[in-house]
RNA sequence: GCCCGGGUGGUGAAACUGGUAGACACAAGGGACUUAAAAUCCCUCGCCGGAUAACUCCGGCAUGCAGGUUCGACCCCUGCCCCGGGCACCA
């Protein structure tokens, strides 16, 4: 059983997510090995990233070195938790022995056309001359020097993972191990859709040519009134060498910010290119315009506008007064071209789409597609919205890009026998462009092919590459020959993953075609990585900030924040420890250092020990769902456990140690056993039962609140009338104990470890670790006599018992005679009653 | 803007396939022990109203808001509000 969670970027310290990550995977290692399985949990390093560089330009310290200092640190954290982690096989991404099979894998990919060159938009810092991440533009523009951030395009290297959009697209129904929600996610994301490409045909200096659009509305076509191109199409670039004012324009949507979220939230904007084009059926000439909600990067650069049903097309022919035809009726429902309205983007039948009129979606796309097929000006094509990845990087701190330049050869890759290209440790960014670039000894080489003077690319590999399969690498990390070997066949696939829910998309779909791609050249067995998956939600917390008089807004970590509540408990403010003086509230979101609002595990782990912390972390919320810190409760799971061992320790352990050293005469027949001991064991099984089931399901915060059933039961004791045999009764609690003890084991391993030591239980099986895992007694849940719910027309009214065996039919006798019932269908008839097997019984009148 | 989730007491949450809403905890209040405090233990605890000397008993409302389906809805459907995640160079 290969459990794996994600590994960490190692940023300095660990924070809560990475705290609750790695409970919720040792949780489940320890269950599974308890339940017999061969289990691997390993953990690595995703070492290569930004914030190195970041920390280098503040400290003048060299990444590498930031870096693994670092990563001394988080072990050592990760060490006190106690994770069952298998430490033999630790990796960091930013050694050679790891990255260099990055570098053959990309040559690999370049040698089959699945790595290839284009050019790329990048956010340009105009002062610093450098790329900027997105996250290092702020309002539209750089993080360091405030200048407004331009686009630029610059030739990169893109892996063609849409030549497996298909697959990885169909391959999502064979995830069952998956949540819905991120398969839908990723299904989206993919986004294939139907459609057709119309050519709309125009005349260019004499010359004929065509512009191209995709759409999936091939039925309103008719209902086209203009084209609109974006800023980088061709066309537009064309039209504004003769316009200025166009040029200007163009060169505005330039500017800003390369991010998508951005673009779409854009006011609607756009220019007349004053081109003309001729629409395919009708023959009519339609103006052509620059618009800049038309993303490059989708289908052609180019749509045809239809106003009249689409709702970004409504609004842009609004605003510039262009014609709105309505060309699609949708079961009779009323069109005005003064405002949008949902349906009109609706299916319906054409109208006033000459021969075409009356037709519904289907029938108007397919004669349409034909019709233009026929004039060679368009056909069905399918689309897809996942584009080509991007893997170039003007940073420092990553894979060199394996390829040399030579001004002879050309772009050449560097031949496997000198791989790993090694990337300099020492180097220390200052924010304008790439390090490297300035490093002669690590740029100046010597062409593989013709011997000559030759360049080194200076771009690095996202570090998204890096994660891309160091899962595959953790079956062999030693092997230095290969990429991987035998032993991956027998470890992959990863059988339940673990990690963040922000990684549904990016992470996890790269590291589904890199599988693909690494199946495809016979590295791998499988199809998909991950065979179950478990996206944990976020740790949240709140945000609190002050913001100064020249705006800028300075946060404040929640520990040092006091809340001001009222008699009812309810928050009236918030104010800061230090002063006094109040602080204002920006909601919750995730811990980050930016916000200042990260809670630190390694106080928790020191004021209370890993136990507590585990027990805590799991007992606050299910793991999928997203965790809103609070320090509350983390007194309550520490003494639970205190609880546990004082009971074990005093009152518990006469009986359970006498048991388990002296022996005993076991049980047989629990059944003739006196009331007490039977309810006590019946409590205690369901409890078991409980717990069994919600591992399973991996909803752990349930598990640990039975292991608090099964300590309150416990110290309930089992003394009391009718209770004769000691011998029963003790074996009745050391039963108990004994399936308390292995249920939260896996959560809380020390503790558990070492009562189940001093008990005396090692005597049936030496560790607790390979004990097995107990097994409900199901004689032990029977009852004689089942409680039932009694409903009238279906509000709860009372409660009876029945025997077990009681019939349908003297079950209603029974209801229908009860008091509860009969004061509330006196005078009715009773019109039918409805019997829930060991549930309710509900009349209806 | 687009895609995906979530919303239940003062708080974190539970409710397994549509069948007793609030398990298990936290906080709070009351009490026991103690010179005192901490720790520990016991009790109360969704909201509103009524009956009773009292143990208790009865009724109504309640799972973000407004509707719908059903004998019965936290759960299924429609619309809306709020919060979180992602949007391709943070990882």
């Amino acid at each position: 059983f290969y459990c794996l969670s994600m590994f960490p970027y190692p940023s300095g310290k660990l924070h809560m997510g990475h705290v609750r990550n790695y409970t919720i995977g040792d949780v489940m290692t320890r269950f599974h090995r308890m339940r017999g399985y061969n289990v691997l949990q390993p953990m690595g390093w995703d070492a290569f990233g930004l914030p190195a560089e970041n920390a280098a330009m503040a400290n003048g310290v060299p990444p590498a070195k930031w870096t693994y200092s670092n990563i001394a640190t988080m072990k050592k954290q990760l060490q006190s938790l106690g994770f069952a982690i298998d430490w033999e096989r630790e990796l960091a991404t930013c050694s050679p022995e790891y990255y260099r099979w990055n570098q053959w894998l990309f040559l690999r990919m370049l040698e089959k056309g699945l790595v290839y060159k284009k050019t790329g938009t990048v956010n340009w810092d105009p002062v610093d001359q450098t790329v900027l991440a997105n996250e290092q533009v702020i309002d539209g523009r750089g993080w360091r020097t405030g200048a407004l951030v331009e686009k630029r395009e610059i030739p990169m290297y893109y892996m063609r993972i849409t030549a497996y959009a298909e697959e990885l697209l169909a391959a999502l129904d064979t995830l069952n191990g998956w949540p819905e929600r991120v398969k839908t996610m990723q299904a989206h994301w993919i986004g294939k859709s139907h459609g057709v490409n119309i050519s709309f045909p125009y005349e260019l200096a004499g010359e004929k040519k065509l512009l191209r659009v995709f759409t999936t509305r091939a039925d309103t076509l008719m209902g086209a009134t203009f084209c609109a191109v974006a800023a980088e199409h061709a066309l537009a670039a064309h039209a504004a060498k003769s316009n200025p004012k166009l040029a200007a324009f163009v060169e505005e949507c330039k500017r800003g910010s390369v991010m998508e979220a951005d673009l779409a939230q854009l006011d609607k904007k756009g220019m007349p290119t004053g081109l003309f084009v001729t629409h395919p059926i009708t023959g009519e000439k339609i103006e052509v315009w620059v618009g800049n909600y038309v993303l490059m990067a989708y289908g052609e650069g180019a749509v045809m506008g239809v106003p009249g049903h689409d709702e970004r097309d409504f609004a842009f022919a609004k605003k510039y007064g262009l014609p709105i035809k309505p060309v699609i009726d949708v079961g009779g429902k009323p069109y005005s071209t003064d405002a949008w309205q949902p349906w009109y983007a609706d299916y319906g039948r054409c109208v006033n789409s000459g021969e075409y009129d009356g037709f519904d979606y289907q029938r108007a796309v397919d004669a349409i597609a034909a019709d233009l097929k026929a004039k060679d000006l368009g056909e069905k094509q399918v689309t897809w919205r996942l584009r080509d990845w991007g893997i170039s990087r003007q940073r420092y701190w990553g894979t060199p890009i394996p390829i040399v330049h030579c001004a002879a050869c050309g772009d050449v890759p560097v031949p496997d026998n000198q791989l790993p290209v090694v990337l300099p440790e020492d180097l220390v960014p200052d924010g304008t462009g790439n390090p490297l670039a300035k490093t002669p000894s690590f740029v100046n080489c010597k062409c593989p092919k013709c011997g000559k003077p030759a360049k080194r690319e200076t771009d690095t590999l996202d570090t998204f590459v890096d994660s891309s399969w160091y899962y595959i690498r953790f079956a062999c990390p030693d092997q230095s020959k290969s990429m991987v070997d035998e032993r991956a066949t027998y470890w992959m696939a990863v059988d339940q993953y673990i990690g963040g829910i922000e990684h549904a998309i990016l992470h996890l779909l790269y590291s589904r075609f890199w599988t693909k791609v690494m199946r495809d050249l016979g590295l791998v067995p499988v199809d998909e990585p991950f065979t179950r998956l478990l996206t944990q939600g976020m740790v949240l917390n709140e945000i609190f900030y002050r913001k100064g008089g020249d705006g800028r807004m300075t946060y404040y970590n929640p520990v040092d924040v006091e809340l001001k509540h009222d008699d009812k408990g309810q928050r009236t403010g918030a104010v800061l420890h230090s002063d006094g003086k109040p602080v204002e509230s920006d909601g919750i979101g995730t811990m980050s250092k930016s916000k200042n609002n990260g809670v630190d595990p390694q106080d928790l782990i020191e004021k209370y020990g890993a136990d507590t912390a585990r027990l805590f972390v799991m007992f606050a919320s299910p793991p999928e769902q997203t965790l809103e810190w609070s320090d509350a409760g983390v007194e309550g799971a520490s003494r639970f456990l205190r609880r546990l061992w004082l009971f074990a320790a005093g009152r518990g352990s006469d009986a359970t140690v006498h048991v388990l050293s002296a022996g005993f005469i076991p049980v047989k027949e629990w059944s003739s056993q006196a009331p007490l001991i039977r309810e006590f064991r019946r409590n205690i099984h369901l409890a078991l039962k409980q717990a069994s089931y919600d591992y399973e399901r991996m909803q752990y915060n349930t598990v640990v609140s039975a292991c608090m059933k099964l300590l309150n039961i416990l110290e309930g004791g089992l003394g009391g009338p009718g209770v004769v045999s000691v011998n029963a009764v003790s074996q009745a609690i050391s039963e108990a104990m004994g399936i308390l003890l292995r249920v939260l084991y896996p959560v809380a391993p020390h503790i558990t470890s070492a009562l189940w030591n001093e008990l005396g239980y090692a005597a049936q099986s030496k560790d607790l670790l390979d004990a097995p895992w107990p097994i409900v007694d199901k004689s032990a849940l029977e009852q004689d006599e089942i409680e039932l719910v009694l409903q009238v027309n279906g509000k709860l009214r009372g409660h009876m018992r029945a025997p077990k065996s009681a019939g349908r039919e003297q079950l209603e006798q029974l209801a229908l005679a009860h008091d509860a019932v009969a004061r509330h269908t006196v005078g009715q008839a009773v019109k039918k009653i409805i019997v829930v097997p060991g549930r309710l019984i509900n009349v209806v009148v």
